[in-house]
DNA sequence: AATGAATGAGAGTTCATTCAT
DNA sequence: AATGAATGAACTCTCATTCAT
């Protein structure tokens, strides 16, 4: 019983996982059930017993690509400019070694205003922004950073930044490591 | 002979003209020839007389497209910190009037790694990054920005906060302004 | 065992049921397994086990079916037309009170000529003309009714009547009562 | 010009009749578009450049329908028993010569409560209904019909008849000829 | 220079049915 | 007696593209 349901979750899982690299090798628009299926050696209407709809998919793709990417998840202990630090570091590291999934992540930003199924992507990014802020905050406050800053501007900042390296993962010129080395050491007043 | 010839030229201009506002609202995915003939007012096969593929229609909205930004052409005079400035504040006005150019700039970067047809989106890219990272390099040597300064990586950084802003063009919520002035004020050291 | 087995035919039974329901509401081209098997709370797969086929179960159904009408059931005693008021007063008022029944049956004979599994339709028919038929003749034998009327004739038209208001219960139009009466007084002479 | 107009039409409903055939033999719910362009000769795609969907080609086969059915149209000069005399001998012979026809006319009757796109057909019905009630009032009160007769009541009866004996074509057991004298012999009261 | 008509390839999705457990 | 998981075959519909006119 408990062997079947996980079964039943690793396919649920791989098949999220296929379509993952589906959209990073060829877009969301490139998308098609019947390359996830034979990614995962099923037949393409199997996947219907496991989600709905292709839509549904995606939105377990975009769940997936959040809770991998841990943008959301707590930074270890530590100073507040450590902590930011940490979660900087770890996104630009893990962009390097799975440039994948930030293709994914742009894929989804580019879509958010258009598909309703994607629309939740903003509420993650929301999240995203207010846990910049905070950290911020509570950084100026605590004077990790010089208080001239806004937490919320620097947020903004932060995260266009990532998100213009992430668009540039499917062609793979620009680098975010140095940019993201200089922006702290402009945040810290050099 | 030379009418008909700038008549056929009005047309193609309109048909990149349609296809380039179809991309804003729709994404290159949702590109359809009937849409874009049906905005000019002609048959779809009709397109089929100025552009010889779909694609050869997409090259036609990439060139439009950086002419139409405006991001290589040349500087009005000043000194390199004006001229930047001039730079940032006219891509960053032109975001704010009109968002579709740019949501189109993200569908092309986005797919730039993945269509052959896009790929030469990557020689204007790098045009603009190597106009900015002289810039920087002129106004470091004149003392208009501090020498402990790497042109090239600033130059990436712009781009990257250029691009993630003009990804989220279709949602609409970031802006990209006050990242702007805080960069130029970060650059100038403060 | 007994009770297993009368539990099985329960089961049956509620299978025919809910078919029966979702024919009336959706058509027979509307039926799906997997609806019924919901409605009745079982696994789809499971009807497999009661019924070896979907015609089987529609084969089901069409039994059900006349014996729920009681179309072929003895009449009460009395004279024949007495009889054959009593059964058309029974026809006439379950049409108003189930007319989904009808609904049924009005799918049941449009298939009865192309589907094998409903082609048992037209045997009951013929014995519901039979009996009509026999009932008139008597009746004619008796004096209850002028000995001009065919008896054959009368049952077909007493049979295309019931059939061409049953086919308007899925519209509910048409009401079948006044038909009736004026039929049986037509019958007597006026 | 002209010619290609025609060849267009000549199309459109030559589909609708191919569509009128397979609705005939299989029923609505066997309806392929595959089979009905592939009956008229052409790619199932095609069909959708004169169709926008399946639903408006059924919609197409309505009204070809009830156009061809005449059930509508003028009749032929004379006193009221005459017309209803020739309205109802036209359509028993039309269902003896091109029985399809009155299977479609049952098939569209039985889904018209159900699906949107037949629900016209009650349109249709109702001026039918309508067409008899004047026919019978109008030679009521001539005096070719007694008094005593309903016109609402009687053009219901007739309409419930024909629709009985159209739904019995798929099996074509009964026939409506006699019902039909018969009825006509009780109306001027024998 | 323009178009009406046509098409091939392929998309997502549905559904009766099977089978190991 | 029951079910979760799987599938093959089919369906409607879309779209870039072609071609005779």
């Amino acid at each position: 019983m408990e062997i079947l349901h996980t079964q039943s979750q690793d396919r649920r899982t791989a098949l999220i996982q296929a379509a993952c690299e589906v959209i990073a090798e060829k877009g969301l628009e490139g998308l098609r059930i019947r390359v996830v299926a034979a990614r995962v050696g099923i037949n393409p209407a199997t996947m219907y017993y496991y989600f709905a709809t292709k839509e549904d998919l995606i939105e377990g793709v975009l769940d997936h690509l959040f809770s991998t990417l841990g943008i959301l998840s707590e930074e270890p202990a530590g100073t507040p400019r450590e902590q930011l630090h940490a979660h900087l570091s770890r996104l630009s590291r893990r962009m390097r070694d799975d440039p994948g999934l930030f293709a994914v992540l742009s894929e989804m930003q580019l879509r958010a205003g258009r598909s309703f199924s994607i629309s939740r992507f903003q509420e993650y990014e929301e999240k995203w922004h207010r846990k910049l802020e905070n950290l911020l905050q509570t950084g100026i406050r605590q004077g990790f950073w010089p208080n001239y800053l806004d937490p919320d501007q620097v947020a903004t900042t932060i995260i266009l930044l990532m998100q213009g390296a992430a668009l540039q993962t499917t062609t793979g010129i620009r680098r975010i490591d140095n940019s993201i080395n200089q922006l702290e050491r402009w945040l810290t007043g050099r």
